[in-house]
DNA sequence: CCCATCTATATGTATATACATGCATCCCGA
DNA sequence: TCGGGATGCATGTATATACATATAGATGGG
């Protein structure tokens, strides 16, 4: 019986999941102490980064589904982490503006994260994931 | 007011979950007529690699947690793709082998997916990947 | 002005992911 | 041999993710 053989060439959508979730749980690890997930602590960095940007902006920074978005911001809402509000010169927009608590929980953070950032740089080499993602920009939507 | 900086330095789990979500958007596309997700491809072709492996066995191989591989192993034993049979010298362990049809289903998508995986090999370098998931190896658990 | 159409956000549904914990089985030392 | 700890898998719960679609608001051509 003739044996098919597995794809020779290590899938690189594969690996970059493996990557994510190892990374994930490391920083998660870290973040532990905030009570904020790496997902809640780099969406609130985020709209830190960007005040008053709407759901569908925030959408296309992360390349994330904006109903991934909406539903993220429920959470982070509902922790009163940040607040939205429609733009008066279009209702349907809605800027995302983060709480003073929202700050607060981000400022308190940023020491853990910077732990998890510090240890992962100490392994992986900057210029090849900026070099790496930079080549994802090639990538049709 | 002082404005308080956000993070300098790109968060590299945030741009890993990022790249994650934009190969695995792509790669389903490409792999959708066959039906599969790209997630139960990967899944599909590391059983096919090693045939028999046991449910932990696989959560290490993919660096997924034990419970999210018996849930996503379950959907591809309802649809006929696997089969779980217990070890006879150990009742505990459930040994995964690829049925007929998940045999099939692989060979099917196969082509599909190495046009996914030229076309981001185009764009990415694959020597920096391989370096990258050299890294990632001294992560602790 | 009005409706067709476009755009921004939300909801229904389904899979992916992981932590805490439960349950069954195995193994080893007394 | 038996009982406690270790091991392998499953379940409860919660978040993350995205596709299809619904809803509300904006906009422009007639």
């Amino acid at each position: 019986m003739p044996y098919d053989p597995p794809p020779q060439s290590p899938c690189i959508c594969a690996a970059f999941r493996k990557a994510g979730r190892m990374l994930t749980r490391r920083y998660n690890w870290y973040l532990k102490p905030s009570g904020l997930s790496v997902s809640q602590y780099c969406m609130l960095a985020n709209i830190h980064r960007n005040p008053g940007v709407s759901v569908t902006e925030l959408a296309h920074l992360m390349s994330m589904d904006q109903t991934t978005v909406t539903r993220n911001l429920h959470g982070l809402e509902n922790s009163d982490y940040i607040h939205l509000r429609s733009e008066s010169s279009d209702q349907r927009i809605k800027k995302i503006q983060l709480t003073t608590q929202g700050t607060a929980k981000v400022a308190a953070a940023r020491p853990l994260w910077e732990k998890a950032q510090r240890e992962i740089e100490a392994v992986l080499d900057g210029k090849m994931i900026e070099s790496l993602m930079d080549g994802l920009k090639k990538i049709p939507d």
